[in-house]
RNA sequence: GCGUGGGUGGCGGAAUGGUAGACGCGCUACUUUGAGGGGGUAGUGGAGAGAUCCGUGUGAGUUCAAAUCUCAUUCCACGCACCA
């Protein structure tokens, strides 16, 4: 046991007055930007969580530096949002004040965990002068008529009063109180992510992004490549047009059906119903969105008394509203192919509606067929296969001036308005004669006022609304009476480009120099949780290719590799949380197991991009781990140079690929093995400690400078180069090789490691064990692998 | 339903075609110590006295050789979910 209080005090001072860790912008190193997301100073404090990727990024980040790097590993705040102003409403002090204190708690607590962030470019978003460029690039999205007003209905929790994104109320509850979502018309600015689309696809192909995280991007953006196809509506001039994939069905399509916000369905003045399809839409417009998804099972809907033409074979087919289609979704009406969709056939089962098979296959009395087969009952397609079906009819649509090719996309335009107090005040003013007026450049930033009310109001309003010296002002363009956008951002505003900022903290004049970010040109390796993979990474990533597109960022991608970590979960295997009472609190292991102890167990816990429970017993066997990494100092010799060479360069090669490819576990395990050969020596030599303190310094810095030190074996490890390797010298120059027979091992010989195939077979065969199973039987085959094994097939 | 990840000892996990279970936890025995969440030595997948046999969710297949590749199937976790 050691004295791991003073000695991790001791080091994170002088790392702090020595500003080991500082990042200069512009220096001749070449330069690696490290970063991990930013968190929520929440008042609950680090968690474990959090501590196992700070730690993947700080040993990282280390051994970089000891690479010869110029490393940039930064740290702030993401402190807007509902969960900070939650947090402060909760505890009943402003939320400006709750920041501060959960921001002082944070900043100690990573401290004790002496992670190498370089302090001096710390910042919170909510600091005016940082926000101050949050709001100037919302201006520019509005200057490049990318950010509009629209009136459109929103997911509205009832309980937090405020309008969530599709994204926040995922499932029709609100994502932090989990009430039920409900819909409301609102007049919301939003920005133009959709048209952004194709180019957050492509862009993709630009990162070095992690399978799974490229996949999430995909998945949200949901490209899907099909037809618009128009269908006249019989006895009128009216037409309306539909989205599908399968526009080589189209035989099939024995009616249409619209969302029941459609707008058609009010300009077909012809309705005999019109009482029952009013009565319908009205039902539909107080379910949210939760309740019509949920309730698939029962299909609803109304004849709407008009018929559609099918463009194909002139055939009129019945309209239906049915809120099973989406307004939000394609055109938000669809043709309906029974036969080969089974929302459509439940639909016309219930309806009684035709259905009629085009692809062959399946038994349609019992279920749509929805796989492939040969096209049938479709005149010009019959007999061609799925591709070349959709092909020509697309041809056809197109010269029949009824239908094109298109795409269609999955993602929305982002609401970008928040009924909230806590968040950047959007920086537009509404003037009676001039409209939406930006706000001048200069007057940025807009700063939140200081009231004592912060708390939404009941009737959707932010609360900045009822503070009316600030509200009123006047008209940047004509000067006269004029009121300001009461809503704020969303907090994902401020994360959208923090990692710009942090190349360029302190820039007065701009949010981060072109020449600044020039020197450090992407974040090269950004670390973050999988539940922020789709949507944060895409907001950030639509920010930064509009920026570049306005000319202010060098990249139209601004990260290179983007991996997830798994989560730190209770000792019985599920999420940590104060009800379930198994929360582990890093400052308590901290005080009883020391910083060391606790980064080398989360490092040790298991494959990093997976979920893992935490193990107080583990935790204790890492700390013992590090007891005799001290003890070990005790037998050194004076001889110089490894006592085991090839020990030596196997864990150099080990460590130095494992935590490149993030393969914390078994680097600490190799750290390990080292240490248990050591013990089996009668003594070490200097090189030998020095060579184990400085490859497990990145994992457990303080300790390792320590007995550096203790035992003078040279300059301070984070001043020091980080060690190579001879792939040569990785290889013992006498190996094991298993012999084989029939595939079952027989035995193992001991070889020189270049021994030739007629050496390996020779000794093979003297083999005692071997020569029992192969003596009197036939040999068909003799395989043999230099330096891993040799197989006999015998009869 | 779709997508992604994953099923390996009592437990966390190694091994991505070549000696399955590295490393750690736990456990057992011995030892040291006046006790302890201490130190050390040896052992530890299952069956068997043993030679040996069986073992990576399940079933097939490819191969001299499969935890690893292919196909099918099943279970678990997460994400999306009437997206036409």
């Amino acid at each position: 046991m050691y004295d791991f209080k003073n000695i991790e005090k001791k080091w994170q001072k002088y790392w702090e007055e020595n500003e080991t860790f500082k990042a200069v912008t512009g220096d001749s190193k070449n330069p690696y930007y490290i970063l991990v997301e930013f968190p929520y100073p929440s008042g609950a404090g680090l968690h474990v969580g959090h501590v196992r990727s700070y730690t993947a990024q700080d040993a990282l980040a280390r051994m970089k530096r000891m690479q010869g790097y110029n490393v940039l590993y930064p740290m702030g705040w993401d402190a807007f949002g509902a969960p900070a102003e939650q947090y402060a409403i909760k505890n009943h002090i402003h939320p400006k004040e709750a920041v501060k204190e959960n921001i002082a708690t944070f900043k100690g607590q990573m401290k004790k965990l002496g992670f190498s962030f370089d302090w001096s470019r710390e910042f919170a978003t909510t600091d005016p002068d940082y926000y101050k460029w949050t709001q100037w690039q919302f201006l520019q999205f509005y200057k490049h008529d990318m950010a509009y007003k629209a009136t459109v209905p929103v997911n509205w929790c009832p309980n937090c009063k405020t309008v969530l994104s599709n994204e926040d109320s995922a499932g029709g509850v609100c994502e932090r109180c989990g009430t039920k979502v409900e819909q409301k018309e609102k007049s919301q600015w939003m920005l133009k992510m959709a048209s952004y689309s194709e180019d957050l696809l492509k862009g993709l192909d630009d990162t070095n992004f992690a399978d799974r995280v490229k996949l999430g991007q995909i998945n949200w953006i949901g490209k899907s490549v099909g037809a618009h196809v128009t269908f006249k509506v019989a006895g009128t001039d009216l037409d309306f047009t539909v989205f599908t994939t399968r526009c080589d069905t189209l035989f099939g399509a024995t009616y249409c059906v619209l969302a029941p916000e459609h707008k058609l369905i009010d300009k077909i003045t012809t309705l005999d119903n019109k009482e029952e399809v009013e009565k319908y839409r009205k039902e539909c417009s107080f379910k949210n969105e939760m309740e019509r998804t949920e309730l698939n099972k029962d299909k609803t809907g109304v004849f709407i008394g008009a018929y559609a033409i099918n463009p194909v074979n002139g055939k009129e087919i019945p309209i239906y509203i049915s809120d099973y289609v989406l307004a939000s979704y394609g055109t938000g009406a669809i043709m309906a192919v029974p036969a080969h969709d089974s929302r459509d056939y439940e639909f016309a089962k219930k309806f009684n509606l035709d259905i009629i098979p085009v692809i062959e296959g399946g038994n349609i009395e019992k279920e749509a067929y929805t796989g492939d087969g040969v096209h049938i009952n479709s005149q010009f397609l019959n007999g061609m296969n799925k591709e070349e079906a959709i092909n020509t009819m697309a041809n056809w649509l197109e010269e029949h001036k009824c239908g094109e090719k298109t795409v269609n996309y999955k993602m929305r335009d982002w609401i970008f308005s928040r009924q909230r107090f806590w968040g950047e005040p959007i920086p537009m003013i509404h003037c009676d004669k001039c409209g939406w007026v930006p706000m001048n450049e200069e007057d940025l930033p807009l700063l939140l006022p200081d009231v004592a009310e912060y708390e939404p109001t009941d009737n959707g309003e932010s609360p900045l609304a009822k503070i009316e010296d600030w509200v009123n002002t006047t008209c940047p363009k004509c000067g006269k009476h004029a009121k300001r956008e009461t809503d704020t951002m969303p907090n994902w505003a401020g994360s959208s480009w923090y990692f710009l900022r942090f190349m360029d903290p302190h820039n007065n004049h701009e949010f981060a120099s072109i020449d600044a970010m020039k020197y450090w040109n992407k974040v090269d390796w950004y670390n973050g949780g999988m539940e922020h993979t789709a949507r944060h990474l895409l907001y950030a990533r639509f920010w930064v290719q509009f920026l570049y597109n306005i000319g202010l960022v060098p990249n139209k991608e601004m990260i290179w590799t983007r991996v997830s970590h798994g989560m730190i979960l209770g000792s019985n295997g599920v999420k940590m949380s104060k009800s379930l009472g198994n929360v582990i609190n890093p400052d308590s292991v901290i005080n009883e197991y020391g910083a060391d102890a606790l980064r080398t167990y989360e490092m040790f816990i298991g494959d990093y991009s997976q979920d893992a429970a935490w193990s107080t017993e583990s935790l204790a066997g890492c700390k013992r781990f590090l007891d005799r990494v001290y003890r070990i100092g005790e037998k050194l010799n004076e001889e110089k140079g490894y006592t085991n060479e090839v020990l030596a360069h196997q864990t150099i090669k080990k460590v130095t690929n494992d935590i490149l490819v993030q393969k914390y576990n078994t680097a600490v395990s190799a750290l390990m093995i080292m240490l248990n050969e050591y013990e089996k020596q009668d003594s070490i030599t200097k090189d030998d400690y020095r060579l184990l303190l400085t490859l497990l310094n990145p994992i457990a810095p303080h300790i390792t400078e320590e007995l550096n030190e203790k035992y003078a074996l040279g300059d301070k490890i984070c001043n020091s180069t980080w060690p190579t390797y001879d792939e040569e010298k990785t290889v013992e120059s006498t190996i094991e090789i298993a012999v084989s027979v029939n595939g079952k091992l027989r035995g193992t010989i001991t070889m020189d490691k270049d021994a030739s195939k007629e050496e390996l077979l020779k000794k093979a065969k003297e083999n005692e064990n071997v020569k029992k199973y192969i003596d009197d039987k036939e040999i068909i085959k003799e395989i043999v692998v230099p330096g891993k094994i040799v197989n006999f097939v015998i009869k």
